[in-house]
DNA sequence: CGGTTGACTGTTT
DNA sequence: TAAACAGCCAACC
């Protein structure tokens, strides 16, 4: 993917507020990529948890699934992702899910 | 060039 | 609800 795509990704992820998530397709659309939710995965993956090339801090936490569920579920990342998330207050239910009606990112 | 593999998603069982 | 399927598409053999 080019660089361009990838900044325009970081870009959306990084204006989503603290509290909120958004799925892998709405930053996908957002960064005007179409339905390429999984090139999100894969610039997300990149950043290997830290800064981007730029060193700018990117909040990668708060992008999960359509589901509500943490792809990273079961992994050490995984985790952290829902440390991260719960330190902001956005819980995951006893199923392992986040209620998106009350946590969904609302793009003003 | 061709096959496999996913930090995915919407539809259909 | 949940599992199976079918599109999807860039990265990596």
């Amino acid at each position: 993917m080019s660089d361009e795509a990838r900044r325009r990704i970081y870009d959306v992820v990084c204006a989503i507020p603290p509290g909120a998530v958004a799925s892998y397709g709405q930053v996908a659309a957002l960064a005007g990529l179409g339905r390429r939710a999984r090139m999100v995965g894969q610039a997300l993956r990149a950043l290997g948890g830290g800064a981007d090339e730029r060193g700018r801090e990117v909040p990668w936490h708060r992008v999960v699934n359509a589901q509500g569920r943490l792809s990273l579920a079961g992994t050490t990342a995984g985790e952290v992702q829902r440390q991260l998330l719960a330190a902001e207050g956005v819980l995951l239910d006893h199923r392992g899910r986040i209620d998106l009606g009350r946590f969904r990112w609302q793009v003003e």
